[in-house]
DNA sequence: CACGATGCTTGAGGCTGGCAACTATCGATG
DNA sequence: CATCGATAGTTGCCAGCCTCAAGCATCGTG
C-alpha cells in the first residue's frame, strides 16, 4: 500500500502489474460508484421511480429517439421499451412519431415529467455521498478531473 | 459547457440551491458511475458472472458473514441468499458455520474465487474510463479526493 | 425456561438484462 | 416501380435481482 515509488510513467494504460495508484483509484471509484448507485436508488424512491426508470428520466433532457436512450443507458433497446412504457404509464414521458422518418419514435418529456426530473436533480445533490465530505476547492479540483475523464477517451 | 464562471463560494454542502458547483460534481459522477457500470458489466460478462455476483466476490476480501455482504453491497440481506448460492454452485465461495454463533454462516471465498477475483481486479484496472485520460499527477490528485470522500460522511 | 432480538432463508410479485424473432419503414438498386 | 437489405422499435422468453413479509434457528438476558 502506498508505495510512495514514484511510478514508471505510462502506468494505468498497460499490460502488467505496477499495482498501486491505478488499483487504487480503480477500487476507490468502485466503491464510490457503488454508494452513488445506493444514492440514486434512494433518490428513485423518493421520487417513485425504479432506478432504471430514474436514469432514463434523467437522461431525457430533450427530444430524442428510443435507441439514443438504449444507448445513454448502455442497455438492450428491448429493454427500453418496457421502462418508457411505465414512464408514460406514470404520464412523465410521451411518445411522438417522427414525421421525418415513421420507424422513429421521438421521447419527450412532459411538464410533469420535467418536474420530477428536476426534482430529482436537487436530491441527487443533497446527501451526495462527495459533496459533503469536500471543501470547495477540493470540489472544484475533483470537478475538473472528472471533466476531463469524462471529455477524454470515451 | 464548460461555462469558466468563477462560482458564487459557499456552494455544495448548504441547502439553497446555488447549482453550479455541486451539481456539475454530481452529473460527473453520475455519469462517471454510469461508466463504471457499463465497465463492471463488461468484466463481469468476461468472468462469467453476473455483476452482482461480481460486486459480491470482489468484495469478500475476508470472511464475513452475509449480513456484512448485503451491508457492503447495500441490499437487502434476502437477496445475498440467491446471489451467494450460485456464487457456491460456481465454487467461488464457501459457507461456513460459525462456530461462536450458530446462526451466522461465514463467507470465504475459494482458491478458484480468489483466482477469479484478482482476475476482476486486473481487468477492472484495463479499460477503465478514468484511468487512460488522466496522467500521473491527476491520478494521485484524484486519488486523495476520492480517498477524503469515502472515508468522509458515510 | 420464557422472552425478545438477531442472522439467514423462503416465497410472491414486479422490474431489468440479454437474446432471438417479428413488423414497419427507410434507402438504394435494378 | 418492385425488390432487397438495413434500421427502429416491439414482443416473448428466461434468468437474475429487488423489495417486502413471513418463517426458522439461535443467541442473550432475566
Amino acid at each position: 500500500m502506498a508505495t510512495t515509488r514514484p511510478d514508471p510513467p505510462g502506468v494505468a494504460s498497460c499490460q502488467v502489474g505496477e499495482e498501486p495508484l491505478g488499483k487504487q483509484v480503480s477500487r476507490l471509484m468502485f466503491e464510490l460508484s457503488g454508494r452513488m448507485r445506493g444514492h440514486l436508488d434512494a433518490v428513485a424512491a423518493a421520487v417513485d421511480l425504479t432506478p432504471m426508470q430514474a436514469r432514463a428520466l434523467h437522461h431525457l433532457t430533450d427530444p430524442c429517439p428510443m435507441g439514443e436512450v438504449a444507448t445513454r443507458l448502455h442497455c438492450d433497446p428491448s429493454n427500453v421499451t418496457g421502462i418508457v412504457d411505465r414512464l408514460e404509464d406514470a404520464g412523465l414521458v410521451e411518445r411522438r412519431p417522427d414525421p421525418a422518418d415513421r420507424r422513429r419514435r421521438m421521447l419527450a418529456t412532459t411538464p410533469r415529467g420535467e418536474a420530477v426530473r428536476a426534482d430529482m436533480v436537487e436530491r441527487m445533490v443533497q446527501g451526495h455521498p462527495i459533496l459533503q465530505a469536500l471543501s470547495e476547492a477540493e470540489l472544484r479540483t475533483l470537478r475538473d478531473l472528472l471533466a476531463k475523464a469524462v471529455a477524454g477517451p470515451a
